[in-house]
DNA sequence: GACAAATGATACAATTATGGTATCATTATT
DNA sequence: AATAATGATACCATAATTGTATCATTTGTC
């Protein structure tokens, strides 16, 4: 029951560390240093999220990451989705099956409350809010 | 993302059925027609149900399960915890690394309102108001 | 221009969790 | 004694997660 993977954990603290440091650009190697996490992974993460414009890339010596939106217009939920795929809590395991109750599946009605209410948050919360 | 994984649905399908059948004792074989499931899993997810004494069981022929608790007392977040381990939204990746942000650390903060929210929702579902 | 330091792209690998199967022992009914 | 059920347990296949490794490309510095 992991709400957010590791991947996207250390997106965030990556992007929370690049958010506090805007106004210059970071290598790979300083955040790997900062949060103690294995380069060649972070470097894979920083690059995903560089094809997906959250960051901007410099190559070259001297070059790095920065971020390329406003952190308060970058969600959490956006991030995750990224490394997770779409978010649900709720997928019915009998599907393709015949499933007895069908759509009055009262499980599945109870678990999509709860879910509404999670997707509401994570909507909520941006980089910018993470920071300090 | 997955809030229930497969053994705990069918744990929670296969206990509504039984519950909805109070009067008498539900075999496997019935239960895996019933439900379109995998006998031996099945199987093996109500012996769990049986040592944990959420059913009672009886060997021999005509044999099965029955209710061991009033499924109104059944709640869902203690089958999860029984097949998913504790629950938990909210695990530090970093907890054994130097965590910039330790105890102050923002996004857990949020996760763990988030959890709570969802677990106060769960050990509020009970079998019984899954029924029908 | 050569070298060094950075990212881009991509293939591969190790570990763990999930979703099962298989088998033998035991018990109870007929 | 045979049959039909659960108890216990070991095993296995697949997928997801969590990485590593490598080569190509770009850019700054000497």
């Amino acid at each position: 029951m992991k709400l957010i993977t590791r991947d996207t954990d250390y997106a965030l603290r990556a992007l929370s560390f690049i958010a506090q440091n805007k106004d210059r650009i970071v290598a790979v190697s300083e955040l790997t240093r900062k949060l103690r996490v294995p380069q060649p992974f972070l470097r894979k993460i920083l690059q995903v999220l560089s094809r997906r414009r959250i960051l901007s890339s410099l190559k070259g010596q001297g070059g790095g990451f920065i971020l390329a939106k406003d952190p308060a217009r970058i969600f959490i939920a956006d991030i995750m989705r990224i490394f997770q795929g779409e978010l649900k809590l709720n997928e019915c395991f009998l599907k393709k099956l015949a499933c007895p109750h069908k759509k009055a599946c009262v499980l599945r009605k109870k678990i999509t409350r709860i879910e509404n209410y999670v997707l509401r948050e994570l909507n909520s919360i941006t980089i910018k809010s993470l920071l300090q």
